[in-house]
DNA sequence: AGAACCTTGACAATGTCGTGGTAAGGTTGT
DNA sequence: ACAACCTTACCACGACATTGTCAAGGTTCT
C-alpha cells in the first residue's frame, strides 16, 4: 500500500473524499491505484491538492476554470484560437492607420480561426 | 447613428438580441452607446462577434471560458498561478533526481503561491 | 401621432458545477 | 468473521450559465 488512502488524504488536504472523487473526474489530480481499484495518493498528489485549494481559494476560481486552463495548455489550437480573438480586444484605433485597423483585426480573425 | 442597432446587429452576426446583452455583460464585447441610450455596433463589434461565436462553436467552450481567459489575459498574477500549478502536472519524477523532485515542486508552489 | 424601434428588469426553463448524502457490494487488517 | 475501510452508481440541492419571453416605458422615423 504505497500512499494514502482517500480518507486519508482527504484529512491530510483538506478536500472532502468526495470532492477528492470528484477533482480526479476533472482529471486535475489524479491518484494511482492499488491492485483492488484503491485509490493511493502519493506525496506528489498530495501536494497538488494542498496547492490547488490555494489557488482556488485565492482568486476565487472553480475547478472548471482550472480545468479550461489545462485544457488550453495541452492544445495549442486551442490556446491560440483562445488568446488572438483576446489580443484584438485590446487594441485600439489609434494603433493603426484610420482605414487600416478595421481590415487587419478581420484577416487576423480570419487566419487564426483558419489555421485553428 | 454611427453603427447597427441590437436587432441590426443580431442579424449580421448570427447571435439573438437577448444574447448581445448578454455578451455585453459578460465583458466580452460592449458596443458603444447612443445618447439615448441605444447600443450602436461598429464594423469592429461585429467582426469580434462573429469570430467569438465560432470560437465557441468550434472548441466548445462557453462565454464564461472566454470570459476567464480574458481575467487571465488582464491578471498575470492570475496567470502565473494557474500556469504556475499546471506546469508541475506534465512533469515527470525522473526530471529529477529521486529524492529532490518533491521538494523542488513544493518550494515551486510555495513560490508561485507567495508571489501571486 | 403611430408604428417600429430601443431600454431595463423580471420570470422561467434547462443545463452544468460543486457538494453532500446513501446504497450495494468488494477488500483488508486483526 | 467482523469492523472498518474502499469502490461505483445513484439522488438531491443550491448556485450559476444560457436562452427565451414578456412588461413598462423612452426614442425615432415617416
Amino acid at each position: 500500500m504505497e500512499g494514502l488512502t482517500i480518507n486519508e488524504a482527504a484529512r491530510t488536504t483538506g478536500w472532502s473524499p468526495r470532492m477528492l472523487r470528484y477533482v480526479e473526474q476533472t482529471g486535475l489530480v489524479s491518484p494511482a491505484r492499488s491492485p483492488a481499484g484503491y485509490r493511493l495518493y502519493g506525496p506528489a498528489q498530495l501536494q497538488r491538492l494542498r496547492t490547488l485549494k490555494e489557488l482556488l481559494g485565492r482568486f476565487e476560481l472553480g475547478l472548471s476554470d482550472v480545468a479550461f486552463a489545462a485544457r488550453m495548455a495541452v492544445r495549442p489550437d486551442l490556446r491560440d484560437a483562445v488568446e488572438g480573438w483576446l489580443e484584438t480586444e485590446a487594441r485600439r484605433p489609434e494603433d493603426v492607420a484610420p482605414g487600416d485597423w478595421l481590415r487587419f483585426e478581420q484577416e487576423k480573425h480570419e487566419k487564426l480561426l483558419a489555421v485553428a
